[in-house]
DNA sequence: CTGCATGCAAACCGTTTGCATCCCC
DNA sequence: GGGGATGCAAACGGTTTGCATGCAG
């Protein structure tokens, strides 16, 4: 019953996030895809309300901020570690159903005086509907 | 003798971007540092030039705009592929000597329905620097 | 009553763009 | 002389922040 992080108050704001975010699933939305979603909950949310909570339910373990490549941020709901695909056009990221390599960290290990915390695979791409347009 | 690339016109900045681009090794910088480095040497080079050839090189294969997470661009004179450790205080971004792999590629594509065109691997993790200075 | 959370707007930072000028072919 | 390259400054998109107000404990 201990709990492992400083658990953090679930204002109504908050709760309709993290279940945007859940709705999501396979889609890690960026901040103002999520502001958009809750929006039409919440009109009256913030945009900065937003980044707010993001950060927060991130800082305590409850979600995930991406490590991505691309110019923006983007949230995922799923904690255990999985890798992803970005579409080179549309910039999409979708889960990719790829095994976690645990080799790879231990190699990486041997070869760095940094202390490993983590690591991310990322695939770039064409998504489906993007090869079909461009041809 | 053919040209694969659209050739561009090597001018003094962009020389002189592609040196300090080189001399920079495993450093990786961001186009700001770069600015700086080439100011020192060109006083009155405008952000906008750096930021220009940058783009440009990259199009044209001779430097790689590095797919790392993080708010800003990293660039690379390393045209083989290779993996990166990224410091999560510092954001500093260094090669890692882990043999990239194949492997996964191939696994990645039986599993997904995105033509696949490349892939990253990004580790995280306290640089030295930073764990002395945090403890 | 107190303090955290919110909405709003302004500030911020990295990057891109428009434009007048410059330089090289 | 013409077309690309430059310096400069303004615009831009995404994110963060300050502040007055609101609401729950």
């Amino acid at each position: 019953m201990s709990e492992q992080e400083p658990a953090i108050r679930l204002t109504m704001q908050r709760q309709i996030l993290l279940e945007e975010l859940k709705k999501a699933k396979n889609y890690h939305p960026t901040a103002c895809e999520l502001y958009d979603l809750v929006r039409k909950r919440l009109p009256r949310i913030g945009l900065g309300t937003v980044y707010r909570n993001l950060e927060l339910l991130a800082e305590s373990g409850v979600i995930v901020k991406l490590e991505v490549g691309g110019s923006q941020k983007r949230f995922d709901a799923a904690l255990q570690p999985h890798y992803h695909i970005r579409c080179s056009r549309c910039s999409k990221v979708e889960n990719i159903e790829v095994d976690v390599i645990q080799d790879i960290v231990e190699a990486a290990a041997k070869k760095t005086t940094y202390s490993i915390i983590g690591h991310h695979v990322e695939f770039f791409g064409e998504c489906p509907a993007c090869q079909r347009k461009q041809r």
